[in-house]
DNA sequence: CTATGTGCAAATCTTTTGCAGGCTA
DNA sequence: TAGCCTGCAAAAGATTTGCACATAG
């Protein structure tokens, strides 16, 4: 019921460190092991903080959750994760930094994208004096029924 | 440099005490107090809960932090307001309980109506298979510039 | 070698809850 | 009177931080 990770294997500890690399930020054995899990396939996911600690446990990778806190936001500063608010209870990650919408599933508290191609926002406001958009967060809230 | 809230006399009270028999809420002092505060003029406002508790004991009322809490939740619960989750610090209620649109603004933390009328959703994807769509959030986050 | 990252435990912050006493219907 | 409400303090969760040790460049 959570987001599956990718497997660590040369192959994504190999795509990691490009990851690292295209951010500038310090490749550690406990970053490689994080982008691995979370983009050595190329897939895009949505991360909570404990689900990635789990991951990285499950692996086998020694990470404490401290560092993966510090980790997730060290990577969102360096712009390779977006920080995505859905939920006051916990925060969400996404590795697609793009601005796209979002469905969130709210029975089981996932975080999913939602067909970009299906959502047009055909007419934003003018920021208002002195402002400027920054990101225009949509998230379509789902519910079972 | 945060939200007004309406001042407490008669006619904001009764305004108040109306607002909640709407809900089927059982009217104490606190809840008259804080609702008088909340829609006692009929503008629509946008509060956390440590705001409405300073604005409480600015009005000379007393009233418990732990107080707040429930009645924001339970004034949720009766439809009577809107959780709107734009930061993962803090919740933040709505006073107008229709889907509409938002501005935040990053620097101030504050959270506004964006004109509803300048923002049109153009197309929204079906919801997947065994599901329905709650709500649609859509917040404009704003940054100085 | 120096700056930065890591781990642990403790601290913080928001929100919830247990319980005893108060108040509404 | 019965049941819901309030206040306080304590609990609960998520996230951050201080500090000593480890490690990348």
């Amino acid at each position: 019921m959570e987001t599956q990770f990718a497997p660590l294997s040369p192959a994504t500890t190999q795509a990691g460190q490009t990851w690292l690399n295209r951010g500038k930020v310090r490749p550690t054995r406990q970053r490689i092991a994080l982008a691995a899990l979370l983009v050595g396939d190329g897939e895009n996911r949505h991360v909570t903080a404990e689900g990635l600690f789990t991951a990285a446990k499950d692996s086998g990778e020694s990470v404490s959750l401290a560092t993966v806190y510090n980790t997730l936001r060290a990577f969102c500063d360096a712009g390779l994760l977006n920080e995505i608010t859905v939920d006051a209870a916990r925060s969400y990650f996404d590795t697609c930094v793009e601005d796209h919408p979002h469905f969130f599933w709210e029975e089981t508290q996932e975080l999913t994208d939602a067909p970009s191609s299906e959502v047009e926002i055909a007419r934003l406001p003018d920021a208002p004096e002195g402002a400027r958009i920054a990101r225009v967060d949509v998230v379509i809230r789902l519910r079972r029924g």
